[in-house]
DNA sequence: ACTATCTCCATTTTT
DNA sequence: TGGAGATAGT
């Protein structure tokens, strides 16, 4: 433990070794989060005397869960008897429903639903409802209600303009069909959870004594809803362990809320708060790159990060006439890279918007640069995958209506729209699900409202999922077998355009099936699917290319060689209705701290978009960065230092601006301090 | 029931 | 420009 504890800087052990009450751990980017964090686990169990199973670690990514448990477990002790919970908030909210969701009179044999399938819901209620409005607004609309706790019966008596009206119908639609088909969406799993414990004290105090200690990871991208759920948690100690950065808040567009982290210490009574601004991972002219940007920012705690690697390359900016010349510049100099050797996997080119991706890959093609693009479709998203996992549904719950609706005619089984509505309509009456409307049918114990075709086609499916079911009970080990002999999904994407990548995909999908098996032979068909219910993130394909991806998804990540694309008014800062500038910077901010030693941003006069081409300008953030000097840096530095402003000197302390002119680069500013008023260069002096 | 053509519309994305 | 979803035609 001593050695652990010998690892840390001073900052990074006065946070781990502070055990009781509230604590933020400001730890901006490169400062050793993770290390913290593990550490201060490690040191709760192993000095502290912990019971791991009272400890309760968050994170919002199953990656970030992973590297984190596994960089936990090896420093803790050995006899550790049962591993600390560490997982995701939407992991830990589905089992806790598993165990709890008979509270709200529900079955814990629930589906959870991914967006896609949501989307899919929705456009059925809004089209029944006749509403045309956009799926995405709906999705996130209702995503927002969820996550402030809104009800429909609420949304609705609230709603006043027209559009919001009919989406509060649709919402109350979607509530009650995802009720009755006992189905659980994402922002359930915390919801659900949230209503239980709040509605049930002796449950929370119950709850909140089994996790005594309670952190939290990437703190400034939680919810309202999350936020008022570790309130829950904590209820009983006030042990409550966040970490993050304000100034890596780029998730509002998504409900995170930054004044979660912003008001975090205001909040909960003698919070300690403990700031990383040592930067292990850039060198000083990046840190200074990404500080002078941040401090544009007003809604920020403030935080100062400093270079433990010390001086380093400038960072360069790249100008280039156009999108292609751009990619053929970029591609030049990655060549150059390669051939002194360079690994690929420590170069990567992010941009804002995913659009700007199709001018790096057609270049990098031209000019023969292998290249992964992270990003697009994932995994669990495509279509082939999505089916297995619907029939694995339907074989662990014929009743799972859902799914079978998925796969009724996948492959082509001549069961159209027609019919299935016929059935649904007879099912509803009959009052049974689909499935046992469909079985009791070919039985003979309910009326057929189908053509003979249609009736011998669904014979054949309910005798393949009786098979199957069997199987699995049987042997689930050999049962992928059977499923292919049976429904044969292989051949029918392996007709399509694009088959042999499909089948590649069901190939993988098939393996790791088979893996999980043979590593947990007691494994229930059950258990499986809850577990990649939550795993939509695939570890990526290994591959030794260079990386391109855009710069939410580069959030946590880190290159020697970094490209930024894009640096150009409308895109970066992306401008529109809804746009936020601080976050726009903090987009920036995360950017620029990916590049470890070499940072290039580039920018172009003209960019091809939306089917036609624009002239646009250099970003505003280039200036605000201190990498060029124009008229945009007037504009910042002066409203950056104005009278009123309050300001700090080594040697003064704190005044107040009188008057703040132009000298030069800088500013000469008036200041009060305490009546003792002096001439001093703004460099001199931070705001406050 | 399936396929070819038309129209519309364009951030960021994890669970 | 290009992809997805809606519509019309076979």
């Amino acid at each position: 433990m001593e050695e652990i504890l010998n690892s840390l800087n001073p900052a990074q052990r006065e946070a781990v070794e502070h055990i009781d009450g509230a604590m933020l751990i400001l730890a901006g980017a490169g400062s050793g989060k993770t290390k913290t964090l593990t550490a201060r686990l490690a040191y709760l169990v192993g000095e502290v005397g912990i019971d791991p199973a009272n400890t309760l670690t968050l994170t919002f990514t199953n990656k970030a869960a992973a590297e984190m448990r596994e960089r936990a477990l090896k420093l803790m002790p050995n006899k550790v008897s049962y591993p600390p919970l560490l997982c995701t908030f939407h992991k830990f909210g589905l089992l806790f429903l598993k165990f709890h969701i008979d509270k709200l009179g529900r079955d814990n044999s629930f589906v959870i639903i991914d967006s896609d399938d949501k989307k899919r819901l929705l456009r059925s209620i809004a089209k029944a409802l006749k509403i045309d409005l956009n799926l995405s607004f709906i999705a996130s609309e209702i995503s927002k209600y969820k996550n402030s706790m809104l009800t429909p019966e609420v949304v609705t008596q609230k709603a006043e303009l027209p559009d919001y009206k009919k989406v509060a119908q649709i919402y109350e639609q979607y509530q009650q069909n995802i009720v009755e088909n006992n189905l659980v969406d994402f922002d359930d799993l915390l919801m659900l959870t949230y209503q239980i414990l709040e509605s049930n004290d002796e449950l929370r105090k119950e709850t909140s004594n089994r996790y005594k200690y309670i952190m939290v990871d990437e703190y400034q991208d939680t919810n309202e809803l999350q936020f008022r759920l570790l309130e829950l948690l904590a209820s009983e100690h006030n042990n409550l362990c966040v970490v993050g950065d304000d100034d890596q808040s780029i998730y509002g567009w998504r409900g995170a809320n930054i004044r979660n982290i912003l008001e975090f210490s205001d909040h909960f009574e003698s919070c300690k708060v403990v700031k990383l601004e040592t930067n292990y991972r850039s060198t000083e002219p990046i840190l200074k790159a990404a500080n002078t940007l941040i401090e544009h920012n007003s809604q920020r705690l403030g935080k100062k990060l400093i270079s433990h690697k010390g001086d380093g390359p400038e960072v360069k900016l790249l100008h280039s006439l156009d999108e292609s010349m751009e990619a053929k510049a970029i591609s030049h100099q990655i060549h150059e890279l390669l051939d002194k050797g360079t690994d690929p996997d420590e170069i990567a080119v992010l941009y804002r918007i995913n659009a700007l991706s199709r001018s790096l890959e057609e270049g990098f093609t031209k000019e023969g640069l292998n290249f992964k693009l992270i990003g697009g479709m994932r995994f669990y998203e495509r279509a082939e995958i999505k089916d297995i996992i619907s029939y694995f549904r339907v074989l662990a719950n014929p009743h799972d209506d859902f799914s079978l609706l998925r796969i009724i005619n996948k492959p082509k089984r001549g069961i159209g729209k027609a019919s299935i509505e016929k059935m649904q309509k007879a099912a509803f009456d009959a009052q049974l699900s689909l499935y046992e409307y469909i079985e009791q049918s070919t039985e003979g114990k309910q009326p057929v409202v189908v053509s003979k075709r249609v009736a011998n086609a669904l014979a054949q499916l309910i005798d393949d999922i009786h098979v199957l079911q069997q199987e699995v009970a049987d042997n689930l080990g050999s049962f992928l077998d059977l499923f292919e002999e049976r429904i044969k999904l292989k051949d029918h994407y392996a007709a399509m355009v694009d088959g042999f990548e499909r089948i590649l995909n069901i190939d993988e999908f098939y393996g790791y099936f088979r893996d999980a098996v043979n590593k947990d032979p007691d494994l229930t068909l059950d258990a499986f699917l809850n577990d990649i219910s939550l795993q939509s993130d695939q570890d990526q394909i290994e591959e030794n290319a260079i990386t391109i991806m855009s710069i939410h998804a580069a959030k946590g990540l880190e290159f020697e060689h970094l490209f930024v694309i894009g640096l150009e008014e409308e895109f970066f800062p992306l401008l529109g209705e809804g746009c936020n500038m601080e976050e726009e910077r903090r987009l920036g901010y995360v950017a620029i701290t990916r590049a470890k030693s070499d940072l290039t941003l580039c920018y172009v006069d003209s960019r091809f978009y939306k089917g036609r081409r624009k002239m646009i300008d250099k970003s505003r953030f280039l200036g605000e960065a201190g990498l060029i000097q124009d008229a945009s840096l007037k504009i910042t530095k002066t409203s950056a230092y104005k009278k009123g402003d309050l300001v700090k000197h080594k040697i003064f302390g704190i005044g107040r601006v009188q008057a703040a002119n132009k000298s030069g680069k800088e500013y000469k500013l008036l200041i009060n301090f305490g009546g003792n008023k002096k001439e001093i260069l703004s460099s001199f002096v931070q705001p406050i």
